[in-house]
DNA sequence: TTATTTGTTACACTTACTATAACAAATAAA
DNA sequence: TTTATTTGTTATAGTAAGTGTAACAAATAA
């Protein structure tokens, strides 16, 4: 599962949760809900637990329960939480035998080059949080 | 092989071709000089041949010859001509049967996103050209 | 005609991804 | 205490994608 597959399925299962407060939802519910294997969804939403975003309650009428508020919770925090490698993953080739003085400069280059555009869409996952993105589902009535 | 270094790897042979003109290198030369096999920068170059950015003639004596001034080779033309997927493979989960309204607006949500993020990343390889990635290189003397 | 070089295809190998199943751990309700 | 339910994690079988290299036709200079 893509990074950015990853995002958009935690995202959609967050607003529904939000929507869904203060009842809590099963995984089963979720899934049906958003389209996506339930099995799959428990990881991702395992991962929102131990972050904090989300609280999980087991046995009979338990599930997932949304702990932050909605405009508390930004996209980059969500991104952080269910990936480790840096976003987007970018890579440099880099052999480290037998390469030119320039070929490891090069490499340098890229990845401070790739390690800002990085840091540029970091920050724009941090302009938007669930309750942005609640509003502008909303907004558009059709 | 992901986009990020074939990126890479074109700008280490379009840099080595640069401080080589106007004398050809085969593919055997530069693939020993920067560390990859020749088979597969040919398959690089030869999409920087298509794209006006190289030049190559067969036969003995035959190579690679930069083509135009490295000045005028923006990164943003490379990536494109390397690559035909848009830039940093960005998906989103999107399954088009069952799902829910709210759903569909969020896919389009996230392809709006990555399209804006797709944007930034252009612009910003747009600034660099493979002069002044040479200029970078050389002017840190260790 | 020969040697050389590009451009492309093929292929075997490995790695990664995917989707689902299975099950232990935890816990509420009966 | 027992049962049903739900999470969290591991396993697994199957598919897809990436990797590195080889091979060879097409082109061309010598």
């Amino acid at each position: 599962m893509s990074a950015s597959t990853k995002l958009s399925t935690a995202v959609k299962a967050l607003c529904y949760l939000a929507n869904s407060f203060p009842q809590p939802r099963s995984s089963a519910e979720i899934s049906e809900h958003i389209g996506i294997n339930a099995s799959k969804l428990r990881k991702i939403l395992s991962m929102l637990v131990k972050n904090d975003i989300v609280e999980s309650t087991y046995g009979p009428n338990g599930g997932f329960l949304i702990k932050k508020k909605p405009e508390e919770i930004h996209l980059q925090e969500i991104y952080c939480s269910i990936e480790d490698r840096k976003a987007f993953h970018l890579n440099v080739s880099s052999q480290n035998e037998g390469i030119t003085n320039e070929s490891v400069k090069l490499n340098d280059f890229f990845l401070n080059l790739f390690a800002e555009v990085q840091l540029d869409i970091e920050n724009k996952m941090r302009t938007i949080n669930i309750q942005s993105i609640l509003n502008k589902i909303n907004s558009k009535n059709n």
